[in-house]
RNA sequence: GCCGAAGUGGUGGAAUUGGUAGACACAAGGGACUUAAAAUCCCUUGCCUGUAAGGGCGUGAGGGUUCGAGCCCCUCCUUCGGCACCA
């Protein structure tokens, strides 16, 4: 389409509406009429296309958001608009992109919310959805609105819980009394994140444990794989080690200690076997099952009282008090296996009933904790390895040679461990095992609003799972959503849902009333969006095929571990069952880093608002009213500092574009930063200048060499930044290009066009409106990337910096490629330098072609 | 305590991975335009010294390797994130 015709065009798209020679450029008028164009137009609707090639078909993934009342952050966008970027980059390189966006929509809030308001949580879910996706949209991001999903919908929601199913069939799932925080005044379970210092957030009662029943999934029988898997995978360095140290698989024995007078035997987990002679008392958890058995009538009393002392003990509290080691002796003794040597048998909090066997052999001359422990209490300290600087003062846990230890004297640290298990495994006292922190996945809540769990208790069947063509099992409707009181959901009060009839027997059953944790949504949705409509299959086969794994999944670090490590757990039970045909969903992973904010510091460290703190000169602030002064400090934003930016008003006063561009040129996507306004508006009028810059009206002459150049360059840079997520230097270098724009009378199009398009990524509002005012049809995402000429990226002469003893000392102009001896001789010539070197004896010279030229002398 | 990331001008941050430290932007100062202000445009801007040319110092601290270190190695300090009696 060529000018004549355009004008029209551009009238029908109402561009003349505003006045060009206004002084800020009239966003507002041109992002929402481009929002309208796209919505209206579906321009990013995406379908499988087959004729795409596999290597050009990208899956890249936001974490989608919950919901919140308070609507969203600015931390959102941040990925948000990296994805975005990257992905309408991608797309102009030719790339089948599948960039969708849904919502995490089951959640605490909206229920605690309904507790005190009984407001139905769906109906404030649906109006938060309904305001993020505003908000969003405002942001101009390519997403495929046609995929939206919600977890809450029972669309949704049939398929989580046809997962379960699934898991419950391969026995992932099993039931097991386990412990909740249990608020004794609220008569409610709590989250962790509701108890605050061992307290509960609302009514500041004291948090204990209740044991509850409750599903849990076999996680740790992935526990190899997740850890393994990992290898392949395209993370940062930091989330990997964060995932390894979760799962924590540590190689070590079992060891099977007879009790005396008791058939029973007591088994541990020691990495450290070697030190079997040096074990000189035992220590079982307070929850160990011996704990009764092995419990003398002498000891029982002060065993009882320690025993529930540490049940009522918060996790907190028990991790608080640790510092001091506290214990009781249970009156028993075992024997050690090696040499029949009696040892009394403890019960103790610092070992931990979830970890190993929940027992341990003590080693007090070579473990701290065992040290401690048997310093306060007064237990034998017995040194099985040499080392200089004793056990007086506290074990010594380093390698040396063993001593005191019949066949293993002698021999250092890894010699005796493997002697030592050999000789275990061989008297059946023992065998090499493996354990792991990771424990298995608590996977029920005491909740209304959430997924119920489809199965029934059965009063002759038992359990059993509801058939697949029963799902989705909805949520009822009830009176109240405060908690039962009893620990169980809110569910549990609703007779007609609980009673049922047994989909096997038909006889009379009752429906499991715990319902599932926040993280089942979020374990496969993003499986959900290449399918979302399919009734007959989470998704279906060939989309699946078509576009996983995820090529890029961004989001924030907090999610570093459980929703990953949830997320890769189901993924593989999936592909154990053939449903997908990847081991892994996610191939890459970026975390984007928090967007702090500026806040003000007292001397005693206590933080001020930022309403409360003034400017009193360059870089000093004091506080308002007593003049104290203040140090300017960053920190996470908060309703307490008044530090929290809202993206509507940001957008309200500089744009949608401005926005993100903002964000990315803060800093690098995956370090956190802190919010500037000013730093903002410096963005904005970037932007105000290239609008500014079209409103000259574009020249059909030749644009000169220089702008070619740096054209050239630009595109390189612009190209190879924003395909490697390096967005602010990429910005950087349009700013480059636009300042040296700037000073030339004209505007060439043949300059400006492929400006605009390097532009478009970043700001597709004002972009789509540049790339009509130049003549074309939308959308000016359809086009494609411009390319660069090599050879106009390099300049032809460089300068080259000359150095004497490594000190920079002159500097001349040379051509590009110029050979050694005459940079040189060059370089010699300089007057400074043959000032520096004259009367001195030139030891060595250093020649780095276009670049440097280094002299070395002497006297 | 352990694991991970990072320390660069007044501020946010660049630096082709061993070759000109401070790009780009903010803030600040000066000037132009204006009756004035805003907006815009131009100039200065790491620190010290010097009229200037120049010189010295400078990437958390100290050491090392190298012709040459923000980048590599060792020791230490600080900040942030995660885990926290894991046997």
């Amino acid at each position: 389409m060529r000018i004549s015709e355009e004008l029209n065009f551009i009238d029908t798209f109402g561009t003349q509406g505003y006045d060009s020679r206004m002084s800020s450029y009239p966003f507002e008028q041109i992002e929402l009429k481009w929002q309208k164009y796209w919505e209206d137009n579906e321009s990013f609707r995406v379908t499988e296309d087959p004729k795409v090639p596999e290597d050009k078909r990208l899956y890249v993934l936001d974490m989608f958001p919950y919901p919140s009342g308070a609507g969203l952050h600015v931390g959102h966008p941040e990925g948000y608009t990296a994805t975005d970027i990257y992905c309408r980059y991608k797309r102009m390189n030719g790339y089948n992109v599948l960039h969708p966006m849904g919502f995490d929509s089951f959640g605490l809030p909206a229920e605690n919310y309904a507790i005190k308001t009984g407001t139905h949580p769906k109906v404030t879910t649906e109006a938060n959805i309904e305001n993020f996706r505003k908000q969003i949209k405002r942001l101009g991001f390519s997403y495929d609105w046609s995929r939206e999903i919600s977890t809450h919908t029972s669309e949704y929601y049939r398929w989580t819980q046809w997962i379960f199913l699934k898991l419950y069939e391969k026995n992932l799932a099993y039931e097991s009394e386990t412990p909740i925080n249990w608020c004794p005044s609220c008569h409610t379970g709590l989250a962790n994140e509701e108890v605050k210092d061992g307290k509960c957030e609302r009514c500041s009662t004291t948090v204990t444990r209740k044991n509850i029943r409750q599903w849990i999934l076999k996680i740790t029988e992935y526990a190899d794989r997740l850890l393994d898997d990992l290898e392949e995978l395209d993370w940062s360095e930091s989330i990997k080690a964060m995932q390894r140290n979760w799962i924590g698989k540590s190689h070590g024995a079992s060891v099977r200690f007879p009790i005396e007078n008791s058939d029973e035997v007591l088994e541990v987990f020691t990495t450290r076997s070697d030190t079997l002679f040096g074990a000189t008392y035992m220590v079982i958890a307070p929850e160990h099952p011996f704990v009764h058995a092995l419990t003398t009538r002498e000891c029982s009393e002060a065993v009882h009282e320690y025993v529930s002392q540490a049940a009522q003990k918060s996790d907190l509290e028990r991790t608080d008090l640790a510092k001091d080691k506290s214990g009781v002796f249970s009156g028993s003794y075992a024997i050690n296996p090696l040499n029949g040597t009696k040892i009394p048998i403890w019960i103790a909090d610092y070992v931990l009933a979830s970890y190993g066997t929940g027992a341990i052999m003590a080693v007090p001359a070579h473990d701290q904790r065992d040290w401690e422990f048997a310093v306060k209490f007064d237990l034998p300290i017995i040194e099985v390895l040499k080392s200089d600087q004793g056990v007086k003062v506290s074990a010594f846990t380093g390698d040396g040679i063993h001593i005191n230890s019949d066949f293993l004297n002698g021999l250092d640290k890894q010699e005796a461990i493997d002697t030592m298990n050999e000789y275990l495994k061989e008297k059946n006292i023992g065998e090499p095992t493996v354990s792991y922190k990771l424990r298995d996945w608590v996977f029920s809540r005491q909740r209304y609003w959430g997924e119920p769990i489809p199965l029934v208790h059965c009063d002759s069947c038992g359990i059993v799972p509801l058939r697949e063509e029963d799902l989705p099992l909805t949520l009822p409707e009830v009176e109240s959503y405060a908690p039962s009181g009893t620990g169980e959901s809110p569910l549990s009060t609703i007779e007609s849902w609980v009673e049922t009839t047994c989909p096997a027997c038909g006889g009379k059953a009752h429906r499991e009333t715990n319902t599932m944790p926040q993280w089942a949504g979020s374990c496969w949705y993003f499986l959900r969006y290449l399918d979302p409509k399919n009734t007959e299959a989470l998704a279906a086969k060939e989309a699946m095929k078509y576009w996983m794994p995820v090529d890029l999944y961004v989001g924030g670090a907090e999610h570093a571990v459980l929703h990953l490590l949830y997320a890769r757990f189901w993924h593989k039970v999936l592909y154990d069952l053939g449903i997908v045909d990847t081991k892994e969903p996610f191939q890459r992973l970026v975390n984007q880093g928090m967007i702090t904010s500026f806040a003000f510091q007292k001397k005693d460290k206590t933080l001020v608002s930022v309403e409360d703190a003034e400017e009193t000169g360059v870089d000093t602030f004091a506080e308002k009213g007593t003049g104290e002064p203040l140090e300017r400090v960053i920190a996470k934003m908060s309703k307490s500092l008044k530090n929290v930016i809202n993206p509507d008003e940001i957008i309200d006063e500089f744009g949608a574009d401005s926005m993100r561009m903002y964000e990315m040129f803060m800093g690098p996507l995956q370090v956190s930063k802190p919010w500037s306004t000013s730093g903002l508006s410096g963005v904005y009028r970037f932007l105000d200048r290239v609008w500014r810059l079209s409103q000259k009206g574009i020249s059909e002459e030749k644009a000169d060499e220089d702008s070619i150049k740096l054209l050239h360059k630009t595109i390189k840079k612009v190209g190879e930044d924003t395909d490697s997520l390096d967005f602010n230097t990429a910005i950087s270098q349009m700013m480059i290009f636009t300042n040296e724009l700037y000073k030339k009378e004209t505007l060439p199009r043949e300059v400006w066009e492929p400006f605009i398009l390097l532009l478009s990524p970043y700001t597709p509002h004002l972009s789509e409106e540049l790339w009509a005012m130049a003549g074309h049809a939308p959308s000016v995402s359809l086009q494609p990337w411009p390319q660069y000429i090599p050879e106009l990226t390099v300049d032809d002469t460089l300068e080259i910096v000359v150095q004497v003893n490594g000190k920079v000392r002159a500097r001349f102009d040379a051509a590009k490629g110029t050979d050694k001896e005459l940079l040189l001789s060059r370089a010699l010539e300089q007057e400074r330098i043959s000032e520096l070197t004259e009367g001195k004896q030139i030891v060595k010279t250093i020649v780095i072609p276009d670049k440097i030229v280094n002299i070395v002398v002497k006297g």
